[in-house]
DNA sequence: GTGAAAGCGCTAACAC
DNA sequence: GTGTTAGCGCTTTCAC
């Protein structure tokens, strides 16, 4: 069995040759050094039969390059961030760099904190996905020359990628005010907003996509017909719940902001009779592959997060921006599943 | 503004101190050094003004600890991965370890190159989580001296924490077979398990789990009752669509394993009347929120996820075992969610 | 074609 | 209380 720790200096006693040329085999710039084919192998075979790794601590303290990028989002359980982390890795590997991922829990001293730690390991650039303060972190990064992006909410002092929210939502209106059968009673013939925090970028942008729509199509829009009442299930049930109360049944539209928000409408929904469901018509503005097995017809909105990413690869491809700008990139519209 | 670039001797210089107070004020063993209280202010504060950041390559390569641990998953995009990712962390960073988490995609190569590259990066352990090949990691990491441990999917050469499939496959069909009506034909009226692969080791307990129940209660186990189709949502929904025709109705339980084959299932059953779906009692090996508000009630079982960490953390701790052993974390029953 | 030597930024003996 | 020095494992001139 061989030894475990092992350096170059060991492999190039072994190999009869001097630690420069183990290096430079083990880099694989050996032909532009001219070495000798047979040397190469010799010391690649040993390479193999020790399993030997090059320490890129070392090389990284030697070169000042890592081969890291970083990646922070709020949290690894949840369906958006995890696909974010996904294509992350894909896009990483594709330019020869070792992704590395970290949640920060929405904490904003976490995050700051994180970005910190990457940093000090030298991560090469480092994308941040849904950061609470994402101008605090770009102050960290600045001041350490890393170069960075913002990703799904924007920041004031670095390029941020985000989902064109406000067109989401418009296109979903629209579909939903298209696809709604008239009702007799004036208060409930008009789509109603529910879910999210009114304090949320992505949220008030929704909800003036959804005002535009409104507004377009049918002319006026009431305050009552958009209602922020925050993310958690239980609260957007109650909301639900007291909606119906008040407008003696459900709306022709419902426009359910989140899956999260639409977990809890479903629990009200569960309640009521089939035939009332099937009068109404419903939105969600996010994507759950169950939320398209309900027992009633959903209209969903899915954000791109492949799209979100390669745009953000190409923005750290392109070398630091003179201006910081914000671009946005559309959703995808998945009206077509689940028809009633 | 201050310069970016700078190490322990230019903050030495400014305080106009050694390069080794500034490193022993920085690491915070400065009191054991008893260095004197107004020299480390004099250098915390200058630290803070430029943002400095120790250069933990250097500082890992000259500690041979790096302070990273690392988590090898199939993927981030899936429920229980991104679970055990958010553990992850909050386990790691109790013990002061910086968490990396990197996907493999099932790919038994990856796998390998993928250790490779965290060793390389000299992290001090590793969780191998749902691996393919779990011993060809193992092989890596001896080689490196690297603790480390298996969960999920069992391996011979590492202890593995794994879940007690057939514990929680049998508790299911117990409760299955609790609750199901009774039907007038024979052929109908006992439980059918269908969903997963039969090469994979977590089926294979889950249906001897689900066999045992069955023979236990009911005397008797046709061949037929168990069909590991796939985790494909297509094959699932054809083979249970299979299953209807053949019985010529829905059997009294169904036991489907994985929300993956769920999805599938679900398609099946919404071309069903209400009332033949009443007449069936469902379960699932595996949790999904969304699945809990499906028109119909379903008995879910989901994998006890921090329970899993925790052991295999404490593995870790524990320092390196005799032998390799594998340790079984029971599941949590959900069988109150969503009752008829 | 290959080797010797210097140095990346840091820490830990060992000095005083 | 603080500084000097050596060296972690690697890459890269420069020399031959």
């Amino acid at each position: 069995m061989p030894k475990n720790k092992s350096t170059i200096y060991d492999l190039a006693r072994m190999a009869d040759v001097s630690a420069t040329t183990v290096s430079a085999v083990l880099s694989g710039n050996w032909r532009a050094r001219r070495i000798g084919e047979e040397t190469a192998q010799r010391v690649l075979a040993l390479a193999d039969k020790h399993s030997f790794s090059v320490n890129r601590q070392a090389s990284g303290l030697r070169t000042s390059r890592s081969g890291l990028i970083g990646m922070i989002i709020p949290l690894h359980d949840n369906r958006f961030f995890s696909g974010m982390a996904q294509t992350f890795e894909k896009l990483a590997r594709q330019r020869h760099l070792y992704p590395i991922v970290v949640s920060t829990l929405r904490d904003t001293a976490l995050e700051v904190e994180t970005a910190r730690t990457l940093i000090s390991y030298r991560v090469e650039s480092l994308i941040v996905a849904g950061a609470t303060d994402p101008d605090a972190i770009s102050a960290v990064c600045r001041s350490h020359g890393v170069a960075h992006v913002n990703v799904d909410l924007p920041g004031t002092k670095a390029t941020s990628v985000i989902s064109d929210n406000f067109w989401g939502a418009q296109q979903l209106t629209e579909a939903l005010i298209a696809k709604a059968k008239p009702l007799r009673a004036a208060a409930r013939n008009r789509p109603y907003f529910v879910g999210g925090l009114a304090t949320d970028y992505a949220t008030q942008r929704r909800m003036e996509g959804f005002s535009q729509a409104v507004r377009e199509r049918l002319g006026e829009l009431r305050p009552d017909q958009l209602d922020a009442c925050g993310y958690e299930p239980d609260l957007a049930e109650a909301h639900v719940a007291a909606l119906h109360e008040r407008l003696k049944g459900l709306p022709s539209a419902l426009f359910v902001n989140s899956t999260i928000a639409l977990e809890g409408v479903v629990r009200f929904l569960k309640t009521l009779p089939h035939e009332e469901l099937a009068a109404c018509t419903f939105g969600c503005y996010d994507w759950d592959p169950f939320a398209g097995m309900l027992a009633f017809p959903l209209m969903m909105v899915r954000q791109n997060v492949d799209g979100l990413l390669e745009e953000a690869f190409a923005v750290l491809d392109a070398g630091p921006p003179r201006e910081p700008s914000v671009i946005e990139i559309r959703p995808i519209l998945m009206f077509g599943v689940n028809p009633a």
